[in-house]
DNA sequence: ACTTTAAGTCAGCCTTGTTGACTTTCCAAG
DNA sequence: CTTGGAAAGTCAACAAGGCTGACTTAAAGT
């Protein structure tokens, strides 16, 4: 691999504290770019950045249960109830029980569902596709596997949990 | 520039839905894992991750007034107010009247301060650094390229405002 | 029959964002 | 030198979306 190190060393990266600092807040910047075309879109509607979320995963896996939901969001189950609630009394979920163990209520998006799932998701894509083709695929290569080397095993189970690309 | 046209182009990017999501919950993982290690600290001290981003960015630019801080950070005055206003009575951020203009307040960190931000910054480039040396220098570099083709030139101006690399 | 798991709910709390209205202080231009 | 506007700060009220704790119901598993 490309080595920059002194004598006999892997990959000695000059890391600079400044260099550091200005990942991070690249970092910070980026997220918020990255979260504002669907917050403005979200907001049309009525939902907030939590109900998209909901809708991306759910979109991504079909009939996903509640439990997995809550560990790929990663907050509480009260929390993640309220959104939820909200998404299938508007009939953009649905929420079916479980054909093996009818415990289990697997969740699905009805065709508004999908409509307004594919609204946000073409938002944020549109930016991420203009990104990528600023960058070129080597930058784009890149991005993904620092982004994928900073979640750390446990996010990375469930990034990977993820329909494969 | 890259081209991205078939016989003869640079690098033909595909750019499938499939990749373009995995990118979008690329970020969103990844950004968990971010913010996650200063939060612990923050915690044990009582603060928020609003307090982090306000010592963050008063030590990066030390002296800077409200006004600039407010458009860094994106919030409103009166949110800013109460995470600026618990650090200053908590002595960790100090407040001077400007000198060449008095109505302006330029903001420092004290010593408690810098402690406490050293902590938080050292926690977050920690997994930064970490995950640097896993991706590589090339890998680096395009992380970055991505991350501020994604932020769009206003984020990217506020970016390019913090003191360089 | 008993225990555990999945889901859902109620109540209450906290942080951090928002609007809107208003004051004080100070600079700068007429 | 007055007056308009900018910088900062404050009060009040509200909403989203996290959290904890306690508890119910239904269905599996053992």
């Amino acid at each position: 691999m490309a080595d920059s190190g002194s004598p006999g060393g892997e990959t000695l990266l000059f890391l600079t504290d400044e260099q550091l600092r200005k990942g991070i807040e690249a970092m910070f910047f980026a997220y918020r770019a990255f979260t504002a075309d669907p917050d403005r879109l979200l907001e049309e509607h009525g939902y907030g950045r939590a109900h998209h979320r909901a809708l991306h995963f759910i979109n991504r896996q079909p009939g996903l249960t509640v439990t997995t939901l809550l560990a790929v969001l990663g907050v509480t189950k009260q929390s993640l109830n309220r959104v939820l609630r909200t998404l299938i009394e508007d009939g953009l979920v649905e929420s079916r029980v479980g054909k093996r163990d009818k415990r289990e209520r697997r969740l699905h998006l009805t065709e508004a569902g999908e409509a307004l799932e594919r609204a946000l998701s073409e938002a944020q894509r549109g930016r991420m596709r203009a990104a990528y083709r600023a960058a070129g695929p080597q930058a784009v290569a890149g991005f993904r596997q620092v982004l994928e080397a900073m979640m750390g095993p446990d996010l990375h189970k469930l990034y990977q949990m993820m329909k494969d690309e």
